[in-house]
DNA sequence: TCACATTTGTCCGTATGTATC
DNA sequence: AGATACATACGGACAAATGTG
């Protein structure tokens, strides 16, 4: 391996540009983000305008921003006033990733509740410890909404997903909310393909109302109990769903077939 | 927003084409990745043939496995036999995208070592349940290696991180392994720029030892409770050389200036 | 050892659809 | 309704890298 001509000196010398063009412009776009120089709301320049300033071809640009779109950090704007404006949704890819990474290494429901169960209970802990009082007004206020909704036969599924999230945030350690978001990404994806189900709502409404009363009332092992049964039984009800379902369809990620596909 | 001219029925038909052409593509071969037909380790076809294959051009194509790329399907090889190889790195994926947003969230050192306490001590839990003969073996092999490495003076720091990875990989649930693989992504940067230190090393393994014994004598309570200072003592560590730190450089992500930059 | 073929990386020019004013 | 500005997409071209004969 040691080179006895043409390559000089592989020690002396690091290469002048080991990446390509396209992440050099993603990361000093990036640089920019983290030092707070351009936050979410702000839009950048036009890919034309950045090509220039960064003295690279329009592709090049797409491309850096491409990375930046599917990480998070850019959401593209379409029309006369559009171009590319910063964002925050970091957090959603971080679940898409897990959607992929479930379906990559073929995680069960049954996996995937009971280690919801054992991170949910944790975080209930947390939030015993360190929640405020204005954490459980958020839940108390998320149950009211999703009964009022319930209450005239809308599904609710939505707040009762973030009614979890809710929890996470009262644990005041946003650790903890970014591992919920992962995970309630892969439970509201199946609980989409689920269609609306009132009774499911209720049920859920109906758990969350105890859980946050035992909050207030300091009732550690009841709201504990509480959530464990809560959860379970709510895998069971994926579980079955996911059985009847299996077969019909090829799970999820959106099925295009408009283009002739013969690979290799 | 009622059309009384040209847009006949806005209901009635739903537009041919909501997507954009590259994200067709990268669904296309994401779902065969997904059925099992690509495998990592194959390649796929060069740029220019899925182009034609796919009635694109190229630049989408190129987008296209920019998208599969960030998401960690593919990598691309460059050179006569190259072009894209499809991988797995999905979990690195997840562990990046872990790594951006602490720096949009400023999370703080202490915050993620308190989570890192709690998230470690659940998974023990669940490996005293759960974990088989053979997977307390892989745990001391671990240990074994890295005892042998700072035996010699080397630094071990790779494999004392891929000791927590192995101790959640013997909880026997994979969602357990993701969370702990993103979290151990945040962790192995800031140690990593800490610099090469055997006394760390040293300390690290000691510990190690300790609570795989303790696994092995079934001393639930002993475990935990090394395992906590283990962890509590790891996270002064960084939050100590990160106080020495901050300041001199602006965070992590490669800096690379050779653009003229000047943005909006 | 060296030339060659293949493939990615990059650039330029152009056309089209779309959202805003 | 028309003009404008932007992303999207296409085609052709060359340079750089890398394994192969």
């Amino acid at each position: 391996m040691d080179s006895t001509s043409a390559k000089p000196s592989q020690t002396l010398f690091a290469p002048v540009r080991t990446k390509r063009a396209f992440e050099e412009v993603c990361n000093e776009i990036k640089r920019l983000i983290f030092r707070g120089v351009l936050k979410p709301g702000d839009k950048l320049p036009s890919e034309i305008d950045l090509a220039t300033q960064f003295s690279v071809s329009r592709q090049t640009v797409r491309e850096a921003l491409r990375l930046l779109e599917i990480t998070g950090f850019i959401s593209m704007q379409k029309g006369g006033t559009g171009g590319p404006l910063i964002v925050d949704t970091i957090l959603n890819t971080i679940g898409n990733s897990y959607l992929d990474a479930f379906q990559m290494k073929k995680i069960t429901i049954d996996e995937l509740t009971t280690a919801r169960v054992e991170i949910e209970k944790m975080i209930l802990k947390a939030v015993f410890r360190d929640s405020q009082d204005i954490d459980v007004q958020c839940l108390e206020e998320n149950v009211a909404q999703a009964k009022s909704l319930v209450e005239r036969k809308t599904d609710a599924f939505r707040e009762n997903i973030h009614f979890h999230l809710l929890l996470a945030m009262a644990s005041k350690n946003y650790v903890f909310v970014i591992v919920m978001e992962s995970i309630l990404t892969v439970v509201a994806d199946i609980r989409s393909r689920l269609g609306f189900d009132l009774d499911v709502s209720v049920e859920a409404v109906r758990d969350h109302e105890k859980i946050v009363e035992a909050i207030k009332g300091k009732d550690h092992q009841g709201a504990l109990s509480i959530l464990e049964r809560h959860l379970v039984e709510n895998g069971k009800l994926l579980r079955e769903f996911l059985k009847r379902y299996e077969g019909e369809e090829e799970s999820s990620s959106s099925r295009v077939g408009v283009f002739p596909l013969r690979v290799v």
